[in-house]
DNA sequence: TATTGCAATGAGTGTATACTCACTGAGTGT
DNA sequence: ACACTCAGTGAGTATACACTCATTGCAATA
């Protein structure tokens, strides 16, 4: 064997506990996804889930920031420079759909999560503000949409977004609520932004 | 004393219960309020709460919706006919932020409590759509708005006030979100309902 | 080959919390 | 006055978890 072998597969085993743990608490919930179910999911004991994380909060902060940044890249990768308002919150939509069950978990879990795990997810969110900052500012200048405050855009996005991902239940039962509403949602969003014309321009 | 004063003994107790739990509820959250807590807030024994309660869920549903029939009532109250869509819009913020503790408490825990729970929530929360449909449809018809689906309406404002609630240590720590961001919540809503007027009318 | 280091194990511990039940004593009807 | 009912009590039980640690056995090193 390699001399890394040993660290290698300490690490292998760590990946795969911070997989498994994704996995679970998309699929049970966060706060029903006990350390048992995760060691069970990635078939070591319990005691080797503490060999890695010191508690189930840690491992939960590890996951949820591992994924921060993924959706991070995933973002950079899709809002292309010089798109417009729409085509950002299109890439939003497009990316909470990708991670729909776990983005769902987090919404509804996440106001009662440990604060560093709720400071997570608000950068999580915050990530398309930079992007969408930029958009508005830029078809606001072209007029092709009336000049709004940011914040209230991106909060009133989201917080739409968040209802309906924790009611996904109830708006698109077994199936993704972005695929069923998602479309709906943005045009409704866009036709709010649609420049008010001049009475005899 | 009155041939009743047992029962009437009784019935007071399980008010002071139902009373303590609500404000204990809004005080520390519902997941993290025990059956402890709240007995020892109403001053009895324990067991006490088992033999008015079968048990803790029963309880949290009849808080839930003893305090749906209070927002339903004072929603009544508040909503006068003939309201437009900016007046519904403003009592429901008066009555959000008159009951807010309990309000955002019950967004935060929303999710994860007993389905019959929930179902109570939808309700209280759709108290609304009535009286929203209704002024909305005024004010389509007499052209002060835009024409726009109730539905989306509904969501988008439920939604984004669940989120500030849900968010209120955030967005006016120490505070009343309703009080600090409701008015600017308000005409960004009213503002993206304005009728879009015809190039040269 | 012998020795050491370390990832992995899983039965065991501690704690939090919902819920029970045998008992108490004051109110009620005869 | 007496027996009976029943709201109220609180120590006790059951369960579900997160977390520990003495032990194991394989791989790295001498």
């Amino acid at each position: 064997m390699a001399a890394s072998s040993r660290k290698e597969q300490k690490e292998h085993t760590r990946e795969l506990l911070l997989e498994s743990a994704l996995q679970e608490f998309s699929r049970k919930g966060i706060s029903a996804t006990t350390t048992v179910d995760i060691a069970r999911a990635a078939g070591v004991a319990h005691g080797t889930l503490f060999l890695h994380f010191p508690t189930r909060d840690d491992l939960l902060v590890r996951v949820i920031s591992d994924f921060g940044l993924r959706i991070g890249r995933e973002f950079k990768r899709l809002s292309r420079e010089g798109g417009g308002v729409r085509e950002i919150l299109r890439a939003h939509l497009d990316i909470v759909q990708e991670y729909e069950s776990f983005y769902a978990q987090l919404v509804i879990a996440g106001p009662l999560l440990p604060v560093d795990a709720r400071n997570d997810i608000f950068l999580i969110q915050s990530g398309i503000a930079y992007y969408l900052k930029k958009a508005l500012a830029r078809d606001i200048g072209e007029k092709s949409v009336r000049p709004v405050p940011v914040h209230l855009l991106l909060n009133t996005w989201i917080g739409t977004l968040n209802y309906y991902l924790a009611n996904r239940d109830k708006f698109a039962p077994g199936q993704s609520v972005i695929a069923t509403h998602g479309q709906e949602l943005l045009d409704y969003f866009m036709s709010n932004l649609e420049p008010f014309r001049k009475e005899r321009e």
